[in-house]
DNA sequence: CCGGGTTGCGTGCACGTGCACACATCATTA
DNA sequence: TAATGATGTGTGCACGTGCACGCAACCCGG
């Protein structure tokens, strides 16, 4: 949201650490995007969505990836869709229910998701590495700690 | 971007700061454009533009606060459109160039933006106030500081 | 067995956004 | 002054997203 250079002094310190997290969230990642989306064609809903399905090994339903991602069941449905035109992922019905459908990657997929990683780490590098220090990193560990512990969400 | 109980263990610290700071920036965003879209009818956007608006005295073109704001031009324009329509601000040609139009807020923008703006504090507070110290805060103006110093943007 | 409520998945529709373009106006140089 | 490039603004178009709905399958009580 909010720029940089605001000179408003009516705002209690809480405010300004609400915009520059706003402010830093929605440009870092549109610099992730965009390399992504550059190197690979691959935009960071996909990349999500990939990435969620890297860590597990048996396959996951929709509604659990639009429950643990950032994303809806419609737009996971959709980008699934995409995915699986470019042979990234594959759709396996449930043995257990017949509505359900397992995404799942394919070998394809993992390779693309490696190779898309390097290129998000290489990005992340450019704008972590030379601008903040490990105490910066553990601060921001141990804030998202605390809002992630939140009750209500 | 990635939920909470993620078990990644070959990603680094920054990894993790990053996929934090994505995942809060999105949530308290959606937080606090819900509440502004449920009390006031006004989105998020709309009100990042009256943020800005608000803080300064003259007329802004369409082009600053398309440089200044995360949002782009076109979207600065329609946004325009739409105060407009409600009455909440005013375009006044610029006297020295024809092209330009300075964007204002008028009374009613003010009383709006007034309104508006506390609630998203007290929104903000149901988060901040109850899970971050000053230690926090302080950490995370001290982040937003040092990365706005990057040469690149 | 069977009927009603629930859950999971995908899609039509409306809306917001980014990009490229059109148009008018300014600046600059001959 | 006249002409060419640059700047400011708004808009058509394609695309991504959220919401509400339809459909099929499951669960459960009668």
């Amino acid at each position: 949201m909010a720029h940089a250079n605001l000179n408003l002094d009516g705002l209690t310190p809480r405010d300004h650490a609400f915009y520059g997290l706003v402010w830093a969230g929605t440009t870092l990642t549109a610099r992730v995007d965009q390399a992504l989306t550059r190197r690979h064609d691959l935009p960071l809903s996909w990349f999500e969505v990939m990435l969620w399905l890297s860590v597990q090994q048996e396959p996951v339903a929709p509604s659990e990836l639009g429950a643990r991602t950032l994303l809806s069941r419609s737009q996971v449905s959709r980008v699934a869709d995409s995915l699986q035109a470019r042979g990234l992922v594959e759709r396996i019905p449930s043995p257990t229910d017949a509505r359900s459908v397992g995404i799942a990657l394919t070998e394809a997929g993992r390779r693309t998701y490696a190779e898309a990683d390097a290129t998000r780490r290489e990005a992340l590098a450019e704008v972590f590495d030379d601008l903040l220090d490990d105490a910066d990193i553990a601060a921001l560990e141990a804030v998202w700690a605390k809002l992630k512990a939140r009750p209500k969400g």
